[in-house]
DNA sequence: CGGACAAGCTGA
DNA sequence: CAGCTTGTCCGG
């Protein structure tokens, strides 16, 4: 009798159980299929993770209940073991993110050859493209405004290849255009089976690091700085590197695409560059307004940004502050304004006079607990009041974007006109004439590790909305520390100043990736105290623990060392905070 | 996770 | 001691 070892998707149990495989189902089960199962008298589903299994002595076994139908192809089976591992998490949450969205119950025939040999426009990056595709592991530094097409084309024509965009809409875009350059393509999740059937170049956002292509022939991951990629729920894996794992696996190239790659991107490959005159020509201008001098009164509003408020076209201003102000203080006596109970800085609240702490969230009325005084001034203006004050200065209406709006502005605002808000705003727009930060400060002094790779990211993406340096848009940035690396990085267009002192940070920091990081939290304390003593465990701190190991194979070796049976505890590997 | 079962608590 | 809550164990 055949039995096969299923583990059932059922939460906090990471174990497996064995059933023999009922005749008239012999072919449609193997390593990865889908099934149901009785389990204590209840029918869960789960997959099969071992086939031909030899089952402990003693156990009545049951046959399967039910084969729902195809899953992940064994051998990421195997890779979702080693993500489990990687990121110290179940197996049964990656092993989701590598199933169907629904049933498959067959696969449709693989596509024909391609229709018609993908076109390029002639010198458009191909180049690279193939010096990257000749390395088993590149990181390229594809300037903002360079096209990472020519690197997918490239990739499709060997085969079976895999393309990460950082978004769902990003993929949509990439993967239309691959269609009408004659290239056969999958889109995942929707087109899962299709994939599964071969023949197609598979293109998808971050889940689509687990697409089941066999024979998979090159890996690309556009933007692969993108923390988009990176898993919020735990295993809190990222895409980028389970799909370099995959390409290792198979033998095949990975290659990244990148405008300004992780140290940790760096440290896995090779990098290559485009020329130095390439890279500038992929940047836009980047203005600095240097704000050590200004005066604090004309706070966030530089001559520059007036004038370029002022000369008409479409001007994008982004600052990182939503609501109103986030700190206030008395006009009268000086005092920052601060909760009674928790001593945290006060904020205007979203509606009405009242203002709410910061911290315990307890709201008040707008008064100054030191002298009385009514009249505020704000310290820390948020998205919604300089909305108002743009406005004013513009002298023509200006667009506020958070979060919370979801549409696309370039659909609704007019190609002319001025639009403010969180950096969700440069999600949202496709073009702009400039991107101005107001407060740039806020980003590069952020108290997090990855403040600096997370800055310029975002002045890449703000790069994206005004093109090369060619088209005339430009970026703004307004700071008091005009010699950055980041913003030295930028005004030269030249990523790799960034690079070479910001590793040295780390490493005098000990932070990654001169180390590697876990924040443990929940009911922790017997599993931080069991971890063996090649890690180091400081805290906790507010509930948590920060676990520190050489480098992530220590790190998850160690984590995995300890039995977690029960407890509800929280593990996050390779935090982007800490 | 969720069912089964045992041990502990309460009120009459 | 029935009736209920709470805790612990276990699944093939």
């Amino acid at each position: 009798m055949r039995v096969v070892r299923v583990l059932p998707d059922v939460a906090a149990l990471d174990k497996t159980f064995d059933y023999t495989v009922p005749e008239s189902w012999e072919g449609d089960v193997r390593v990865g299929t889908m099934v149901r199962v009785s389990l204590h008298g209840r029918r869960v589903g789960g997959w099969v993770v071992a086939d031909g299994v030899t089952p402990p002595p003693g156990v009545r076994l049951r046959p399967l209940a039910k084969v729902t139908g195809w899953g992940p192809p064994a051998p990421l089976v195997d890779l979702a073991r080693w993500a489990a591992w990687r990121w110290a998490g179940p197996v049964r949450a990656v092993l989701r993110s590598a199933s169907p969205p629904a049933a498959v119950r067959g696969l449709p025939a693989p596509p024909g050859p391609p229709t018609a040999p993908a076109a390029l426009a002639p010198g458009d990056g191909e180049g690279l493209a193939g010096e990257a595709l000749a390395r088993q592991r590149a990181v390229v530094r594809l300037p903002p405004a360079a096209d990472p097409y020519p690197f997918a084309v490239a990739a499709a024509r060997g085969g079976n290849a895999l393309v990460l965009a950082p978004s769902v809409d990003a993929a949509a875009r990439l993967g239309d255009r691959l269609r009408r350059g004659g290239v056969p393509v999958a889109l995942m999740p929707r087109d899962w089976a299709r994939a599964a059937a071969g023949g197609s170049v598979v293109v998808g956002a971050r889940a689509a690091a687990w697409a089941p292509l066999a024979e998979l022939a090159a890996v690309v991951v556009v933007d692969a700085h993108d923390e988009a990629y990176r898993e919020e729920r735990s295993p809190t894996w990222n895409a980028w590197e389970v799909a370099a794992e995959r390409a290792h696996r198979d033998g095949v190239p990975c290659v990244l695409l990148s405008a300004c790659p992780t140290l940790e991107q760096l440290a896995w490959g090779e990098l290559v560059t485009p020329s130095r005159a390439a890279e500038r020509a992929g940047w836009p201008v980047v203005e600095v307004v240097d704000r050590r001098r200004a005066d604090p009164r004309t706070g966030l509003y530089s001559d520059r940004l007036v004038l370029l408020l002022r000369g008409g076209g479409r001007v994008v201003c982004v600052l990182n502050r939503k609501g109103r102000a986030q700190l206030l203080s008395c006009a009268a006596c000086g005092e920052v304004l601060r909760c009674e109970h928790c001593q945290g800085g006060m904020a205007q609240a979203d509606e009405g006079d009242g203002m709410r702490c910061r911290s315990c969230g307890r709201a008040r009325a707008s008064v100054c607990q030191q002298c009385g005084s009514a009249r505020l001034r704000k310290l820390r203006p948020g998205v919604a009041r300089v909305r108002e004050e743009l406005e004013a200065l513009a002298g023509r209406a200006v667009a506020e974007v958070t979060g919370g709006t979801d549409d696309r502005v370039a659909d609704r605002e007019p190609a002319a006109g001025v639009v403010v808000g969180t950096e969700a705003v440069l999600h949202r727009m496709d073009a702009a004439d400039a991107v101005v930060f107001l407060d740039f400060d806020q980003e590069l002094l952020a108290p997090r590790f990855r403040a600096a790779e997370q800055a310029m990211a975002l002045l890449v993406r703000a790069a994206r909305l005004v093109g090369g340096r060619d088209g005339g848009g430009r970026i703004v940035v307004q700071t008091r520390v005009p010699d950055h690396d980041v913003v030295r990085a930028a005004v030269q267009a030249d990523a790799g100043r960034l690079a070479g002192p910001e590793r040295a940070r780390r490493g005098l920091l000990r932070l990654p990736p001169a180390t590697a990081l876990a924040v443990v939290s929940g009911d922790a304390d017997g599993f931080v105290a069991a971890l063996g003593a090649d890690v180091e465990v400081m805290g906790p701190s507010d509930g948590t623990w920060l676990v520190r190991a050489a480098d992530p194979t220590v790190l998850a070796t160690a984590l995995a060392a300890v039995p977690r049976a029960g407890a509800r505890l929280r593990i996050e590997v390779d935090p982007v905070r800490v």
